[in-house]
DNA sequence: CGCAAGATTGATAAAGATCAAGCCGGGTGG
DNA sequence: CCACCCGGCTTGATCTTTATCAATCTTGCG
């Protein structure tokens, strides 16, 4: 996937070739990290932007005990710290979940795009309030649906967000979470996330095999786990394009 | 309080006097609000920016069956759908929680803003971080603290970013939540609401006289729920200003 | 082959939800 | 002035969800 940035502000906002061709520009700096290794550690500040480019990562916070919650799941163009600059250290932490690409975005690159590009500048922010949105979701996730929901919501949510940067293939995904991790996100117990993920198995609504999930029937998974893809705000321009894009769900 | 939009930012944000002319200028277009009512329902897509001047209100978002999560919880100085503009329509509701004053911020004024004035840009930037921040440990509060912990955090954050707006007086505030909407913030039944808020009570760290409470002794209650200011970003240009700050506590 | 990480299962305990009353205080109408 | 009514608070009993503890199983891999 060439640059899954472009494909995934475009999705939702109007860019250009001449976009394109700068956003390509910003993510040639590239490195890749090992699974499981802090990115960004709670307490740095980091100089550069930091953005996925392949693979998964997570936000996560540590407890005292020892305990940690996911706060985000990081998928391809994704941004670890947009604008971190501003608020100074990191309250969080950023580790791989796979092995991972990751670009590194020099500070005057940000103010390039700040300054002179105000259409890139405002799906940036776009996919910032976007992130928002996915935290609110989250809370209501956490506060008010059983675990089973919980994991259902969750697998719709990454389901379209994968799907806007074309990593939905054949009704599935690459997910390589954990049990442990995938318990860490949704705020449960290992053993509790192992019986809850079973219950859908059984109920053929999630299917994981080895690192894919296959979800057969995203309606009946979206109905079960109350599901409304308003929050990702994907719709383009046009007032139809979700229909579109929901409708097209099954051909990939 | 004369501007609480203005004490909030330049808390945390260099600001000079003619910023707070500024800003004195955009809150001008004041009106009040019932307790009680939606000042933006979901699926709304206001033409103006609104901002809370004096009382309390919510995010929320409702679920099919009726329950309720309070997704944030909004002081005087916080906006309620500041960039709504970017995101298109609502993903959900604002509601007072007590008899507000809201101030309607016509797009013009917000424009004028980030056009022609850097700092106060970026100190809108700043909350709007600050507002991602408190929703990430929202979600831990909510993934991986008891119910009793996470109620005394939550006291903790609202005391600090009430303190921030001048309204912490002698060690209490007002805060004019019923319990069923404390647990519509909580994630948590009433019944269960009503009981760890009695055991806070009763382990001396948190008490509620009518609609205002007392924390007698931040740092029991701090220690007690696990809390770090630090994704509060209160700290100032100063290194030490969050010590400062802390050990000002006591003192108002 | 044998190990280690991860997945699964069973048994039991704790946290929290639900159901059902009762209480308390402030406002209202007679 | 008082009875009563209603919203919100409190309490007890019971049920459900989830956590914890403790094995055991499975699988990829050196």
């Amino acid at each position: 996937m060439a640059n899954p940035l472009f494909r995934k502000l475009s999705d939702a906002n109007t860019l250009n070739d001449a976009d394109r061709d700068i956003l390509d520009k910003v993510i040639a700096r590239q490195r890749t990290v090992a699974a499981r290794r802090d990115v960004i550690s709670a307490g740095d500040r980091p100089k550069d932007v930091h953005l996925v480019i392949e693979g998964f990562a997570c936000r996560y916070k540590l407890l005292p005990d020892g305990q940690r919650q996911i706060v985000a799941i990081l998928v391809p163009g994704d941004f670890c710290d947009l604008h971190v600059a501003i608020l100074g250290e990191m309250d969080h932490g950023i580790a791989t979940l796979s092995n991972c690409t990751i670009v590194e975005i020099p500070p005057a690159t940000v103010d390039d795009l700040t300054m002179n590009h105000p259409r890139i500048t405002r799906s940036l922010w776009w996919a910032t309030l976007v992130d928002e949105a996915i935290l609110r979701e989250w809370v209501t996730n956490l506060g008010r649906r059983p675990a089973d929901r919980h994991i259902a919501h969750l697998m719709c949510e990454l389901y379209l967000r994968l799907k806007a940067v074309g990593l939905v293939i054949d009704h599935t995904f690459e997910l390589p979470l954990t049990q442990q991790e995938l318990a860490d996100a949704i705020g449960i117990s290992i053993v509790h996330a192992n019986r809850m993920l079973s219950d859908l198995r059984d109920r053929g609504l999630v299917t994981f095999q080895g690192r894919r999930v296959r979800i057969a029937d995203f309606d009946a998974l979206m109905a079960f786990a109350d599901f409304d893809p308003a929050y990702l705000h994907l719709v383009p321009r046009t007032e139809n394009g979700l229909q579109r894009d929901l409708a097209d769900r099954g051909s990939h």
